[in-house]
DNA sequence: CTCTCATGGGTAGCAACACTATCCATAGTG
DNA sequence: CACTATGGATAGTGTTGCTACCCATGAGAG
């Protein structure tokens, strides 16, 4: 097919195809001419794939293309591979410089689950950056709390790497799991409302509507 | 204190505590000329809280305002306001529009956990959004580790909720909701990743080493 | 009281990001 | 053979979150 097909079918604009092959997100068509190529359905499944990173799971076009890039890379074992691909995806906008003390507890914390961690990844970093941004926004987290979400983060992790494992190829495996990575952090956070709402209806309706009834 | 102090304290440059008060997410000082106010705590404490929201939080400017306005809006009861609360905070950058199948699974999913929902709330759309992407990407959610997540989520709306309720005035209360909910997503999707580093070391480590093993 | 520098307030400018629009030589098509 | 579509490049656009500059006024040092 054609780009005016490609676009019809996967719903991206045609400068924005243009674009993303600009940066390299989206491989080049096979050549047929001096100024024509044909495009294929793994380019709609790329382009689709791209638009859902971008948009629902909020990736930066740069970042895009470095996961994708990392994707492809062949070689190493399937752990080390998924640690190199989820390292690309950012976690915060660093601009918080978190205390000695808040590296500490990111460091306490793991060890206390018991956690298999590397000490300079990325992620560690992050958790440091995020509880200084609690305790600079005056919310700290207090370590209970934390240990509590531990216990329900593990079913969570579990989950997502059940059903990823026994794709065929590595890079099928490496494409679901930066996939899922990433959209499942959007997914999360919708469930995490829905579970407050739920939460906090079966706390505070009941003493609303009593309120209410009061206020009448 | 002048705004130099307030800076210094805050950690914020000037002009952008300029640009915030121009913007309406910080108050204005108390007068005490023509061309001269005076700060307090409460300026340093609100200053910091935009600066986690933003940077670590991630929310834009716009959304801060309109939560902060909401969060000092008083009336009603605690249920209903934190709600109102939380229907400021966005969840997805909509793009993508769910089919009638995306809305129905939402639905059916809350349904099936016994949830108390709001059929209407941008928390709904949002889950039909995640939904729709995954599908589009080429990586559906099975509905069984849909439920999966909902049983860990729980949990973690439980700790969201448990030491929220006891601060002395509702604002604080529904600050420190607010705070906690926004940071909380980033602080989620860190230990997320940390826990999947963790489950991907305990299923794959030991095949890498093999592996590497071979290849030596 | 005067000199200097900081302040509040406003307007304009800037860098990054994710596209869009325009242009042009060439290809395919009726 | 006319004429639209294509690939490729270069330039422009709108939004966001600041940052720089300007100016009249005010505070504090000497």
């Amino acid at each position: 097919m054609r780009i005016a097909e490609l676009s019809e079918r996967a719903g991206v604009p045609i400068p924005t195809i243009k674009y993303y092959l600009r940066e390299g997100i989206l491989p080049r068509g096979e050549p047929t001419g001096r100024n024509q190529a044909r495009y294929g359905a793994e380019h709609v499944h790329r382009l689709r794939l791209i638009r859902a990173l971008v948009t629902v799971g909020g990736l930066p076009i740069t970042t895009v293309r470095e996961v994708l890039a990392e994707v492809a890379e062949p070689g190493l074992g399937l752990h080390t591979k998924l640690g190199l691909v989820m390292r690309r995806i950012p976690l915060v906008g660093t601009d918080i410089e978190p205390e000695e003390e808040d590296r500490e507890r990111a460091l306490a914390f793991v060890a206390r689950q018991g956690w298999f961690f590397y000490e300079d990844h990325p992620a560690m970093d992050a958790l440091a950056v995020v509880l200084a941004g609690h305790r600079e926004a005056g919310h700290p987290v207090d370590d209970a709390s934390l240990d509590r979400y531990a216990a329900a983060i593990e079913q969570v992790a579990r989950v997502d790497l059940d059903r990823v494992g026994d794709l065929p190829t590595s890079e099928e495996v490496l494409e679901a799991a930066a996939a899922k990575t990433v959209l499942g952090d959007t997914l999360f956070t919708v469930l995490r409302r829905l579970a407050q709402i739920d939460e906090s209806a079966k706390r505070y309706l009941d003493e609303d509507e009593h309120r209410s009834a009061r206020e009448d």
